[in-house]
RNA sequence: GGACGUAUAGCUCAGCUGGUUAGAGCGUUCGCUUCACACGCGAAAGGUCAGGGGUUCGAGUCCCUUUACGUCCA
């Protein structure tokens, strides 16, 4: 438990928000407040309250959307914690992967090459002094090299973004963090990876799939992004075959690449369609390159796009897959993976002529090859009119500027529903397990697992990443056994491959017929941050220091999952794939998904469109309080505009906690016996009332925190507080100063639950408060109860809002007349309803003292409360003496 | 084309299972140096609840439909 602040902060004469987030955070950090109890009677899994925090992409910028989700987890955290959890609340960074190597790249002008051996004492060319570099002038270094890069940089990245958490408050245990990249997380990536295999869920296999030609990667379904590219319908006639194998007549098909042409190895139509049906079952010609393939019927070709029949090719699209397989097409690619066309003319381009065009393509790109063959195309007379310009959506990676080209290669794969009917409803069904926050984002997860349609490609052809960990043995020819990969025990994880020999091998017999091969591949991130459960969780129990405690048993599965709605389909679905396998449930019970933020013209921020402002600024201009006070205001699942109005009402409200408090506890502690409670010396009709509104706004305040709703919890408590000021304390001032036991009770009684009710949204003002004048940390103080505003006799809080109501009157009579608040009313008649009228008496000398009603007050039925007859004496301000 | 969401005051949003005269904050206007707070206090103006239809004694709320916007998937 927190050890005590030995020093006693007096309330200051001009309370400030000001220092308080160096102060609070040195003694939060010095004191423990946030740590994860690992061991004694909390650490067990009733009692604890577990995170699966997303670990931020360090080498990705710090935006104001990291602020707003990470604000709506801390305050659930902090509620659960002073609801008395055990909050296990870690901190990991996702520094794997290609936004790291891309950043490395960029930062110091380098490029990583797998041919290069080792630089020991290599110094990059630039150190984040360069804006852009091109591919070209980058310097080509090691893998190993580029690898220490990366380290080296992630780990500055990660500073700046602990900076930046700890002095939002976040709630963090900054004890329990993790590295994506870092040992323990590869050696638990490659242990459920080894696992899956071991199972039959992970598998490799030599197929057609995504990939990009600038990250000379394999790419996942889930990396896919469709964009419009430009594009040109081409008219093209292939030919029957006529007599004596003479051209027959033309059959028109429109194509987008027609410099797949030589790679074409069907035609296919609809099998309803008409204009179709006597070519079904024959052969044509393609034009130029005179390879004669097959017409075949499919259900998928359709009908009324362009000329109804399209040509397939290994391959431009997921189409033509889908049609090569279930029609078991030949296959005859031209496409390389640095997508250009091959050099050699192929086996099946037998024709002079062709061969000639075949040899003026070989080497270009897509693009220049396109060239190539529509200028052959229009010197045979096989193009039907001009090519007409046309928007396509092409399928990019998210991340590449390319469209996907489609090749064949050895990958490997993690079964995830996408080819398995049982395996996809199955998964389907664990997401009706999960709680989502909002409940509607449960259908995102569903639509995208519905339809999946292949197994998830995890092996990634990158440098900075978590090792496939398997060999091959070589066969005497020197080829590898694809079939009996070699596996290391998990006791010897982590592996690399590349540098290590597996067990019963030399590593001289790297390479050689009869040795073995390590598989060059990483994984992709995802195959290592769908696991955060269980690295963060220390499921291999392998962290030094803590073997044995049982870590994972106390934290599995987790209770909440805070993340974005644009990564349900990525993070949150492959986790539930991870642990679905694994330990056959889900891995959480309680999804928490936030929104985005949108600039104030409700466009999503981004850098591109030069909208984003740094965090760091942000939070130094309007305090951490206030920018919480932001983000608490919007609840999960909606986005939010950046709406600095909103931070500057949070400020104020913090500011005000501070005075309000310093004036509430200024007037003194009330007059009691030894061991005498507060709330048994809170007598007045008044204080009473105040103290049963107070008690609704606990109860609600809960219920809504219960429910995820911490924005009406904050609402709740923001509109009491409000009245609390604005009625309340000024009805009762003059009381309290005089001395009365009540009035004084009950400011204190209040003001420690008002504190405690904030503390999860304004950790800085609140905490600050709370060491004016109460032991411990608020924030592991118990949240406030309805038994603890028990009273010796229950209010009516319907006195408060009649009272208030009639100072209201009271006011607006003196705005009305244009004169100060302190001017005297010598007279008056309030007119109110009979159950109004007795509440208003009940404390009609609060309601005299706060609006200097020194005369009469006549009372007179009516149906609605108003003030007539007032009298009134202007208040002058006496000269200054 | 399909799925999901959104549409309430000038702006940002509440309004939960249908029930007085639709709320808050910001902004605007007017006023007040009230012994915690001018980063303050008080008051006021401001809405055909996107359009249409239906259910009901009663609809911002439920049903149907149209429109617009957003996100995701084809």
């Amino acid at each position: 438990m927190t050890e005590l602040d030995p020093t006693p902060s007096p309330i200051p004469d001009r309370p400030s928000l000001d220092g308080l987030e160096e102060k609070w955070g040195q003694v939060w950090r010095d004191q423990g407040t946030y740590a994860y109890e690992r061991t004694g009677e909390r650490a067990t899994r009733s009692r604890v309250f577990s995170i699966d925090t997303p670990p931020p992409t360090a080498s990705g910028s710090l935006h104001m959307g990291h602020v707003f989700s990470y604000t709506h987890t801390d305050c659930m955290a902090r509620y659960k914690r002073m609801q008395g959890f055990n909050v296990f609340y870690p901190i990991g960074w996702d520094d794997n992967g290609l936004p790291t190597e891309k950043r490395v790249q960029n930062y110091y002008g380098v490029r990583g090459d797998a041919h290069l051996p080792y630089d020991e004492g290599f110094e990059p060319p630039f150190a984040g002094t360069t804006k852009s570099i091109k591919a070209a002038d980058q310097v080509p270094i090691s893998r190993r090299n580029f690898i220490e890069l990366c380290d080296e940089l992630t780990v500055r990245d990660e500073e700046a973004f602990e900076s930046l958490f700890r002095r939002l408050g976040f709630s963090l245990d900054w004890d329990i963090s993790y590295r994506t990249i870092d040992e323990h997380s590869r050696a638990t990536a490659q242990q459920a990876f080894l696992r899956n295999l071991a199972r039959g869920e992970a598998y490799t296999a030599e197929a057609p799939g995504l990939w990009d030609v600038t990250f000379q990667t394999a790419v996942a379904q889930a990396e896919l992004e469709a964009r419009d590219y430009p594009g040109a319908y081409h008219r093209v006639a292939f030919h029957r075959v006529g007599e004596g194998g003479s051209a027959g007549e033309p059959v028109y098909i429109e194509t987008t690449r027609p410099e797949l042409l030589p790679a074409c190895v069907a035609l296919i139509a609809h099998p309803d369609d008409e204009r179709y049906q006597d070519l079904f079952g024959s052969s044509v010609t393609s034009p130029i390159f005179g390879v004669e393939v097959p017409v075949v019927a499919h259900p998928s070709a359709e009908m009324d796009k362009g000329a109804g029949i399209a040509m397939c090719c290994t391959f431009g699209d997921l189409t033509d897959v889908i049609w090569w397989r279930e029609l078991q097409l030949p296959t005859r690619s031209v496409v390389t993976r640095a997508g250009r066309i091959q050099g050699d003319v192929p086996e099946w381009i037998t024709g002079e002529g062709g061969s000639a065009v075949f040899t003026e393509m070989a080497g270009k790109t897509v693009h220049s090859a396109r060239e190539v063959v529509v200028e052959a195309l229009r010197a045979s007379g096989d193009l039907d009119g001009e090519p007409v310009k046309t928007q396509r959506k092409a399928n990019f990676y998210e991340r590449g500027e390319k469209p996907l080209e489609i090749v064949t290669s050895r990958q490997w794969y993690i079964r995830n529903g996408g080819r398995e009917r049982e395996l996809n409803e199955a998964l389907q069904a664990r997401g009706d397990e999960i709680d989502f926050h909002p409940a509607f984002m449960r259908s995102r997860y569903k639509n995208w697992v519905a339809g999946l349609n292949g197994d998830w490609l995890i092996s990634r052809q990158r440098f900075f990443g978590v090792p496939i960990p398997v060999w091959y043995r070589l066969d005497a020819d020197g080829q590898p056994d694809y079939e009996d990969p070699i596996a290391p025990g998990e006791d010897a994880l982590p592996v690399d491959p590349e540098s290590q020999a597996p067990d019963g091998f030399e590593e001289s017999q790297r390479g050689q017929p009869g040795g073995f091969v390590g598989d060059p591949d990483v994984m992709d991130t995802w195959a290592t941050s769908s696991l955060t459960p269980q690295i963060a969780g220390d499921w291999r129990g392998s962290t030094p220091g803590t073997e044995g405690d049982g870590l994972f048993e106390q934290v599995f599965p987790m209770d909440m999952r805070p993340q974005g709605h644009d990564i349900i389909r990525t993070w949150l679905f492959a986790t539930v794939v991870r642990a679905h396998f694994e330990h056959g449930c889900t891995p959480w019970t309680n999804a928490a998904i936030s929104g985005w933020i949108l600039d104030p013209d409700r466009k999503k921020m981004s850098k591109s469109k030069g909208n984003v402002v740094t965090p760091e600024d942000v939070v130094k201009e309007h305090s951490a309080d206030a920018v919480r006070y932001w983000a608490a205001s919007s609840r999960l699942g909606t986005d939010a505009a950046y709406d600095t109005g909103q931070m500057k009402v949070g400020r104020r409200l913090a500011i005000k906690l501070l005075n309000a408090s310093k004036f509430a506890l200024g007037f003194g502690e009330p007059d009691l016996e030894p061991r005498q409670g507060l709330a048994s010396v809170v007598t007045e009709p008044l204080d009473r009332a105040m103290i049963a509104a107070l008690l609704e706004v606990v109860r609600d305040a809960t219920s809504s925190f219960e429910s995820w709703d911490y924005t009406r919890s904050l609402d709740l408590t923001e509109t009491f507080f409000w009245t609390f000021c604005d009625d309340y304390i000024e009805l009762v001032k003059e009381r309290a100063h005089a001395g009365d036991a009540s009035a004084r009770a009950a400011l204190r009684l209040a003001l420690s639950v008002i504190l405690r009710l904030f503390a999860p949204f304004l950790p800085y003002a609140t905490e600050e408060v709370w060491s004016w004048w109460q032991e411990g940390s608020v924030h592991r103080a118990t949240w406030p109860t309805v038994e603890e505003l028990a009273l010796r006799e229950t209010g009516e809080a319907k006195v408060l809002a009649a009272v208030g109501e009639a100072l209201s009157h009271v006011r607006k009579a003196k705005s009305d007349a244009k004169v100060g608040m302190r001017s005297e009313i010598t007279s008056a008649t309030l007119v109110a309803p009979p159950g109004p009228a007795d509440h208003v008496r009940q404390a009609e000398a609060d309601l005299r003292a706060a609006g200097r009603l020194t005369g009469a007050l006549n009372y007179v039925v009516g149906e609605e409360v108003e003030l007539r007859d007032v009298e009134l004496i202007p208040f002058v301000k006496p000269p200054k003496a």
